[in-house]
DNA sequence: GAGATTAAGTCTTGAAATAAGACTGAGTCA
DNA sequence: TGACTCAGTCTTATTTCAAGACTTAATCTC
């Protein structure tokens, strides 16, 4: 499979992993968060590839995941910031965050810890249902074809998830 | 960076990317959430070459995201079903492929509808605080150094996420 | 019992992506 | 004048990936 043609395939997730579903880029993504902007340091904090950075801004500017803002004249330079496409992101990545502090950190714990302003506690990041408001399990969930299926969808038959 | 290396640096999300950062590796865990065990399946549904099948099968055994369970003998054959660290992942998954859903659905809607048993509905995902219950947003988010923060890290800087 | 089939891989080869780091260019600072 | 900053591009060697032929072990089909 051409990662460039998964666009086209009917799901979701590879529409979406042809776009975020790469290691660099998601590092990228996590620097942005916490809110690096700069080319340099963007370089200075990854250990990216000059090249490997450039690509990956550039694409993520092109798919509208960062937008390119000019902060000096002579010479005009830019800087990336998160679009609100990219801030959507962050449901994904905090709980990837949060799925790495669960099994892979040191004894002594999370390296990070975060903190929500608005009620001012460290948290964790349930994910729920919109509907019920209830934590999701995947256990709980069940697929169903929906209006942009494909007729040769495979995937359309219902499936517990 | 060597990405064999990475599950030693002091950042979660490092350590996660490590693992899951790889477009196969999450359409192989999509295709374990809608309940497919066996080799063959994988190969047939997600058209990957066997080889790389071969080789993300192994290492999320090895990791203990899937495991091999024996379904035949004679020979014995094994299928490959997410252990709970697995299923810990599906947070992150339905929130990627809601994301994709959102920007990157036909103009007719998603491919896929997610039902909730629980409660009956189509739902979305919606990530809120464990501590408030409110829904997460990144700019009300703020970072600051937990137990297992190591000197050299200069994300240990409280900032905003 | 010969040959096809199923399942789960391994092997080979050519193509593509990555890492490391030198080089470029436009402008400022000392 | 020469060093420095920032944001890239270019080159080359190494690594990873994709495609598909091949292998192994056992069972079905005629």
């Amino acid at each position: 499979m051409r990662w460039d043609s998964l666009d086209r395939e009917n799901c979701s997730l590879a529409r979406a992993l042809a776009v975020v579903g790469d290691r660099w880029t998601l590092l990228v993504l996590r620097e942005s968060f916490m809110g690096i902007r700069r080319f340099d340091d963007f370089e200075k904090r990854l250990k990216i590839a000059r090249r490997v950075l450039s690509e990956r801004l550039t694409m993520l500017v092109d798919e509208g995941v960062l937008r390119k803002v000019p902060y000096q004249e002579k010479p005009t330079r830019y800087e990336y910031r998160l679009t609100d496409k990219g801030f959507a992101l962050y449901p994904t990545i905090i709980t990837l965050v949060h799925w790495g502090d669960r099994f892979y950190a040191d004894s002594a714990g999370p390296p990070v810890l975060h903190t929500h302003r608005t009620c001012g506690h460290d948290f964790r990041a349930v994910v729920t249902c919109s509907e019920c408001g209830e934590a999701l399990d995947a256990r709980a969930v069940t697929l169903r074809p929906g209006p942009g299926t494909l007729r040769s969808a495979g995937r359309s038959r219902s499936k517990t998830a």
